[in-house]
DNA sequence: CACGTTATGATACATCGGTATCATAAACCG
DNA sequence: CGGTTTATGATACCGATGTATCATAACGTG
């Protein structure tokens, strides 16, 4: 047998590469000549490993949905034994929010493709709905453990909180891709959510 | 002199138009052809009216600024004479929430032009920054003057809050474009939020 | 009515972009 | 080495789309 090349590194590599143009000059932009020139690669190239653009636009979505995965579940690792319910929480917000140039980019094209999935039925099902739920159940069940535990005050409702701290997230994301906020304030917006979310755990935090 | 007709009010009517037809096929999908289709005239008059094809895209999003005040405001003259605190943001929640099927075609259209305003510079500027940062200090300032009236916690931070309140409703709305959560649902998740926010105001919701 | 504005129609043209084809080179494994 | 896979190059084609041009029709105001 000849010459073996792993053909989903390649796939890979032609995903970044559209990822990061369209992070770049959009999302619209994109064609399969661009894609091919930022992967530094022939056209046919592309049409070799994606046979269609749809099939590419398709595979490069499904790239940043597990690229997506593997920096959450790599942030979780990243924290101690037994994190705080506040380290956890911040860990997601620092993910949820655009705040360095990578994130800024994962951002921005993860939001053009939702863009995308609203007049796209075939694109959305997967990754827009499925996503969020699971983000959504996971972020449930860790406030309600943390409740149980007295970390969290009992008359709060953790489905609640979960979708709130979650829709909050994306809401001042968006106004940060959009440039109406730096990350720095967004992030002052989110610990005062926080903040107010875990006031009095029992430690009781500041004055009243 | 001849012929006479309200120049503003064609414009109107084709940026209609291109509303509608991005509403349903997606902004990308919206040519000059399309759009003159869409509006039941010739190609030759949408050239007439917009002359270039960024001129119509900038001239619909204005277009389409224009129409979102008209509603906010139409929806406030709509409330009592001195309309609860409550009242006030359910109206607002109202309105920034996809509900009905217009509202929902008016918010696909305006994310749409969010995500090209992360790239195009000269898109952005006016509706997405100067126009939510207006809506905040609006809302600031309804927050701060029923905190003065006694209707809203002294302890919170009205700015804070008004920033909060816009991000959730932002947050949420597009959980529902994507097709995520439907009307109904995210309607009572600000509701959740607004029964937190106006918890006991003096004369006591519920039970504590 | 006459004149200029408003509107249409019919094209024409260049460019871009998706797709397809064919020949060929380069690399690698047995 | 030889053959199969991987990759490139050179194009070609067609449809879509933005833009431009020109003639002409409809129309209403003075």
């Amino acid at each position: 047998m000849p010459r073996t090349v792993d053909h989903d590194l390649r796939r890979s590599q032609i995903a970044d590469a559209l990822v990061r143009f369209a992070a770049r000059e959009g999302l619209h932009a994109v064609t399969m000549r661009s894609v091919a020139a930022e992967a530094g690669v022939s056209l046919r190239l592309v049409q070799y490993y994606f046979h269609d653009k749809a099939q590419l636009m398709h595979g490069a979505l499904e790239h940043l949905e597990r690229r997506s995965h593997e920096r959450w579940a790599a942030r979780l690792a990243r924290l101690p034994a037994r994190p705080s319910l506040r380290a956890v929480l911040e860990s997601f917000v620092a993910e949820a929010l655009p705040t360095d140039e990578p994130s800024r980019a994962f951002h921005r094209v993860w939001t053009s493709y939702a863009v995308l999935a609203m007049t796209d039925p075939d694109l959305a099902a997967q990754p827009f709905v499925e996503g969020p739920n699971r983000l959504e159940r996971q972020l449930t069940e860790i406030l309600r453990q943390a409740q149980a535990d007295g970390e969290l005050p009992p008359d709060l409702d953790p489905q609640a909180e979960a979708t709130r701290l979650i829709a909050l997230g994306h809401g001042v994301g968006t106004s940060v891709l959009v440039g109406q906020r730096d990350a720095e304030s967004a992030q002052r917006i989110l610990s005062y959510h926080l903040d107010w979310l875990l006031r009095r755990p029992g430690s009781g935090h500041r004055s009243d």
